[in-house]
DNA sequence: AACTATTTATAAGA
DNA sequence: TTCTTATAAATAGTT
């Protein structure tokens, strides 16, 4: 019965997987595998962990111990506290990065701007940026908000058509949501 | 040079680690083990990922993209929704009250209505809903419509006036951003 | 932190 | 989704 079925792993790159099928498969598969990840780090170590994922296709998975909600609460509750620039890691090497808080982009909308005393190392400066890189992540950040905004009105202009598609005037629409 | 330093990994019992520097180290490999996991799903299907992580000693690490914030906000914006009823996979190991959740946001703001038809139940309308099912999930997709564009617009108007307090004039911001 | 022998996770294919 | 297999990746215990 030697019946080689699959040809096995094989190396992949770590980059955007085009193809739709393969994505979700692997999305799936990824996903489960770090909600096990996650679960072993708080049975091994008594950690309080909180796995959230949106997928590609908006759908949210979530793992926490001892719930998501009490990990999230706890993690919002620290954010409140002023950073006093020991904690916070900017993102180089993925890999071995021990400290504390990554983030692949700047907090984009998002509120709390927690990272910035980071970003200015060991200076005297009192933790602040120098103007240069203040600019530099600026236009950064203008362009992921520009990029931003038109997905979303994309996205609110199909969900308009279709709500008006179906049954709801645009104006009652409107009417509803004046306060915008 | 056949000098064989470590006997290798060797299987472990997933339970609790009681030897303190045992558990710190296993906990330091494998949160970044976590991390790394996170990252290569971000990267690999496009999703957007929050780990959030409290060791043993209190300490919060994390990582999120595109941030940790975000992540979380919209994590909370969904728990607002309504649950559609079978998404939810409580975890049937008793020594640990975590939770696994799955969340059908349905498609709010995300486009595909693919899980509406769920939600109808095994009725004979051919998958649809009713008229009157659809008014219900109309008026609450409104006004949670309602609800996120006002935080929305609340959180830009923030990250505006940073901007602007620091450095971009508005004029430069809204002429970037001319396509809204 | 580094080193390896193993265990674990997983890419393809069916 | 689920199963299999070959292989890549993660990591337990030691130094």
């Amino acid at each position: 019965m030697v019946r080689p079925r699959g040809l096995g792993r094989r190396k992949i790159e770590i980059k955007k997987i085009e193809n739709k099928d393969s994505m979700y498969c692997t999305f799936s598969k990824r996903r489960n595998g770090l909600f096990r990840k996650a679960k072993k780090l708080v049975d091994l170590c008594s950690a309080n962990v909180a796995a959230i994922v949106f997928s590609p296709n908006e759908k949210l998975y979530a793992y926490g111990h001892p719930s998501v909600n009490s990990v999230v609460d706890r993690f919002l509750g620290e954010q409140e506290r002023p950073l006093h620039g020991d904690e916070i890691d900017g993102d180089t090497d993925p890999s071995v990065n021990s400290d504390i808080v990554h983030e692949d982009i700047g907090d984009f909308l998002g509120a709390k701007q927690e990272k910035e005393t980071a970003v200015a190392g060991g200076s005297e400066s009192g933790g602040f940026l120098s103007n240069e890189h203040i600019c530099d992540m600026e236009l950064c950040e203008l362009e992921q908000c520009k990029d931003f905004m038109e997905d979303l009105v994309k996205k609110v202009a199909n969900k308009v058509e279709e709500m008006v598609t179906r049954r709801v005037s645009l104006k009652d629409f409107l009417s509803m949501n004046s306060s915008l």
